[in-house]
DNA sequence: ATTTCTTGTGGTCAAATATACCATATTACA
DNA sequence: TGTAATATGGTATATTTGACCACAAGAAAT
């Protein structure tokens, strides 16, 4: 592994920071995960550096030849080992004390995946790497907090306008499951048949024609979400709404 | 003037870039105007440097002990004379090769105003500074004009789910001119009775128990946009919705 | 004073949508 | 065979939307 690659838990010593990397501007990666109807955050323990053994937001130093996003995704996958997913700016951070000792901006990414589907480890950077429950988060170094809550709240809105929630879900699911987690994110209760029609009517789930396996009660159908019925009917002015 | 309030039209000479900033990390602002119905940008011209005489976007260097809010409104200040009025992170723009020679990761901050409220002139560091229409753009440089198109498509988004709309009208305005104002930026055709209604509904809206002055017809009851009402219902969980 | 023109304002009605609640079918498992 | 949990369909009512009509107001021109 280059230089460049080091997360930037390292960076509080000058020394350290390697000099291919833009220095003062970061990324960090904020991913979010389901499990059972609980909404997690990943987090990853920073190697060395003065964070070192605390907890963070998995990001890093951004090279001189490598754009924002590639830079976010290349940190999530030597950090955690997760690959193969969308990664959308969420906001830039740049309070002035922000960092200790120097003037580090960060610009933030997010994503949503399905927990189980996504095998997290600890890369070269970082001794560990987990899930957390967003009510359950551990102490944050730096601002990290103040990311994160912003986040939780963007994902509220934009979860009700996009059809973003279903990446959040394995590929085939139920549609009770998709009712869960719209009732976990935007902590409401919604009505089952209401919620069923609403969804059903939007012809954005593709039956897999298939059951679950293995529940003690009659068992539901598989849905996935269509992808290419969405962007059609984006194209004609469809507007997703929850 | 400090160094450190130069424009980055400067620093395609590195030798003249101040040296309070941060290298490498710069912000652009998108100001919002409307002008009898049409859309209008505010841009500049640089004084010095390699985009001298091309126009841009108002922005320039972010020094070490400034943040980022604060820099964008430090130079839409400098730059055209706009001050007091409330800039909104946009997004931020970082393609490899979006500035010439160096790398340069630029955060733009965007704002919508009355034109009509705003004297602009040119500042220290510029020869010109104008509002243009959305459709009859200039030349612009590096990626401004990606800039602008990302922000209009921003802008028609959040001006059906804020009410943002009002900071493009005078203080005081009519229901014809808010109604305007929506058709121009969603280029739609509304209905006048039903639009009405549907503002009116909301409360958000104070009268200003005054009429226009000098028409050459019926005189339209002049309206402002109650901030207090709109805090007050926004805690009480209504969202605005054209 | 009357006409004229443009805009403000109110009404209505059908269609679409949201919401709440009831009832029943299905099926894995004990 | 029963039971429990879930899927699924029905329906009646309130609310919202959208389209269209008609007329009132009032400033200016004649």
């Amino acid at each position: 592994m280059s230089d460049s690659s080091h997360s930037y838990s390292s960076h509080v010593e000058p020394s350290s920071t390697p000099d291919n990397v833009i220095k003062a501007l970061s990324i960090d990666n904020l991913i979010f995960g389901l499990d059972h109807g609980k909404l997690d955050i990943l987090l990853i323990k920073h190697k060395v550096g003065i964070s070192k053994g605390q907890w963070a937001l998995p990001g890093g130093w951004i090279r001189y030849d490598e754009n924002l996003r590639d830079a976010a995704t290349r940190h999530l996958h030597e950090l955690t080992g997760v690959t193969d997913l969308y990664l959308e700016q969420l906001k830039t951070f740049g309070r002035v004390d922000r960092f200790p000792s120097e003037r580090v901006v960060t610009v933030a990414y997010y994503a949503l995946v399905s927990a189980e589907d996504y095998k997290v480890v600890a890369g070269n950077n970082a001794t560990d790497a987990s899930w957390f429950g967003i009510h359950e988060l551990p102490e944050l170094i730096f601002d990290h907090k103040e990311i994160i809550d912003f986040g939780i709240q963007h994902l509220q809105q934009q979860v009700r306008r996009r059809p973003i929630g279903f990446n959040l879900l394995p590929e085939k699911f139920t549609l009770l499951q998709l009712q869960e987690l719209y009732e976990g994110i935007l902590d409401t209760k919604l009505d089952k048949p209401n919620f069923r029609r609403k969804i059903m009517k939007m012809n954005l789930l593709a039956s897999c024609d298939e059951k679950q396996q293995g529940v003690a009660h009659r068992a539901a159908k598989l849905y996935r979400f269509d992808e290419e019925a969405y962007q059609a009917l984006t194209e004609k002015g469809f507007s997703f709404e929850i």
